[in-house]
DNA sequence: ACCTGAACACCGTTCAAGT
DNA sequence: ACCTGAACACCGTTCAAGT
C-alpha cells in the first residue's frame, strides 16, 4: 500500500538540451532545459498527461511532481492552470465521463437499462478516477445529465412512478459502484484459474459443525469471472425492476 | 480533499513533566517526558488509540505521528509492535469486524438475510476502515467466516443451488459496499431538509426537449433519506432472491 | 501571463543508537 | 525487548521572484 520506493524513470526525455548543467555522472544525464517555453502548458495538455499517467501506472502514481516531469516543466507551473490537484482530477474525470456512450441498440427498455449499466461499469473500471469522484460529484455535468436522462427514459415506458424510479436507479448505481469498487482486488477471479478451487478448499477445511452451510456450498462451488458475477447480479436486478412495473410492459 | 493545514492540538497533555526542556514560550508548554516508560505501548493500546482517532477525526487523520502523539510516544515506537501502518489498519478492521453481530430474531430466512445486510451496512458506515479493507481482504478471519456462514445459512433453506447462492451473495455484498462507499458524500440527503427540492428544481431547469424523462421525474420527486434508499434497494434485492427460490419456500 | 526556486508543513519508513 | 533521534524519500502547496 505504501510502496513508494519503486524506481521511477522520468518517462520523457526532452528533445533539445541546450543547457550546460552540472553533470556529475558520465554521459547520458537527462539534464532538463533551463526553462520551458511559454506555450508548453495548457489545461488540455495537463489533463492528457494525467490521463496517461493513470492509464500507465495507476491513480496512485499521479502526483504533481510526476505530472510536471512528464510535461517537461516544474511542479509549480501546473498551478497556473489548475487551482489544485483536485481540480486536475475533476477535469480528468469529466473528460473521461464524456467518452461515455452506448451505441448498441436494445430490444426493450429493460434491455437498454442493462446496456447502460454495463457501459457504466466498464467506464468505472477503465477509469478509476471516476469512481473516486462519483462520490464527490455535487454539480451535474452535461455528461452526467445525459446519462441520467437515458436511464430514466428506460424507466418511463414501464409506467413506474417517479419515486419508485428514483429508488431503483439509486439501487442500480450502488450496485454498479460497489462492483467497480471491489473490482481491482478481485483480479484473481479472472487471472488465477485455480482460484475457485482454492476458495472451495478453504471453505471445506473449516470445522463442519460450525460452518455447515459453507460446507454445503463448497461441495458445488461455481467458478465465476468478475464479468460473470456482475452480469448475474445485474440480471437479477433488472428482473426485480421489471417486477415493479405494472402488467402492461414487457 | 487536501486540507491538511487544519489546526490540530496534541490531544493529550501528559501528567508529569519532569524535564527542563527549552521553553521559549511562557508557562503551559506541553513539553513531553524525555522517554516513555517501557510498558507504555502494546498492540492493543495502539489499536484502541487508532480506533479513537478514526472515530473522532476520521480515517484521514490517522497518521503514525498523530497516533504516537496520542499515545505519548515517539512515532518510531509503533514499529516495534506493527510492521507498518497497513498492519495497524488491518488490526483495527479486524477488531471492529469482530463487533459484528445480529441479535434480533427473524421470521424467515429472507428476513434474516435482510437483518444481516442492514447490520453489515451499518458496520461499514460506522467503521470506514472496513470499507477500505474489505477490498483488500485475502485471508478469511474468523469474524468473516462467521458472517459468511450466517448468510449462506439463510439461503440454504430456500433450496437455492450453491452456484446461484454464491452469485446472489456477491450481488448483495456489492450493493451494500456501494451504498456504504457512497454514503459519506450523500450526507445532504439526511441533513439538508431542502435537498430534494433543490435537486428537483435543478432537474426541472434543464431544457425540456433534451431531458423529457428527468422533467417527468422532477414533477413528482421523492425525498429519500439515505436509510430510505438503502432499505428500498435492499427490499427489492431480497424479493429478487426470493424469486430465485423454488415454489416451496416462503 | 506564464513559468519557477526555495521553502513550509506534512507523510511513511530505514537505520543505527540508546536504555 | 522496547523506545528513540536523525535522516531519507516522498507529498501538496504558498509566496515571492523571475521572464
Amino acid at each position: 500500500m505504501y510502496a513508494k520506493l519503486v524506481a521511477r524513470e522520468s518517462s520523457r526525455i526532452l528533445g533539445s538540451d541546450e543547457s550546460g548543467r552540472a553533470m556529475s555522472s558520465t554521459r547520458s544525464t537527462p539534464a532538463r532545459r533551463r526553462r520551458a517555453p511559454r506555450g508548453t502548458l495548457s489545461p488540455d495538455a495537463i489533463v492528457q498527461a494525467a490521463t496517461e499517467v493513470i492509464a500507465t501506472d495507476g491513480l496512485d502514481a499521479l502526483t504533481i511532481r510526476r505530472l510536471a516531469d512528464d510535461l517537461g516543466v516544474r511542479p509549480m507551473s501546473l498551478y497556473t492552470h489548475f487551482r489544485d490537484k483536485d481540480a486536475i482530477l475533476r477535469a480528468v474525470a469529466e473528460q473521461q465521463l464524456s467518452h461515455y456512450q452506448v451505441t448498441e441498440s436494445a430490444s426493450s427498455p429493460i434491455d437498454r437499462l442493462g446496456q447502460l449499466m454495463r457501459a457504466y461499469y466498464q467506464l468505472l473500471i477503465d477509469h478509476p478516477v471516476l469512481l473516486r469522484l462519483d462520490a464527490a460529484f455535487e454539480g451535474m455535468t452535461p455528461a452526467q445529465a445525459r446519462f441520467t436522462e437515458e436511464i430514466h427514459s428506460c424507466l418511463r415506458p414501464l409506467d413506474i412512478p417517479p419515486p419508485t424510479a428514483v429508488g431503483l436507479v439509486a439501487m442500480l448505481v450502488r450496485y454498479v459502484i460497489g462492483a467497480a469498487y471491489v473490482y481491482p482486488t478481485r483480479s484473481a477471479w479472472d487471472t488465477d484459474p485455480d482460484h475457485w478451487t482454492h476458495v472451495a478448499a478453504r471453505w471445506a477445511a473449516l470445522p463442519l459443525d460450525d460452518y455447515p452451510s459453507m460446507h454445503a456450498v463448497a461441495a458445488d462451488y461455481p467458478s465465476f469471472s468478475q464479468q460473470d458475477v456482475f452480469e448475474f447480479g445485474l440480471r437479477a436486478l433488472l428482473e426485480a425492476i421489471a417486477a415493479k412495473a405494472p402488467r402492461s410492459a414487457r
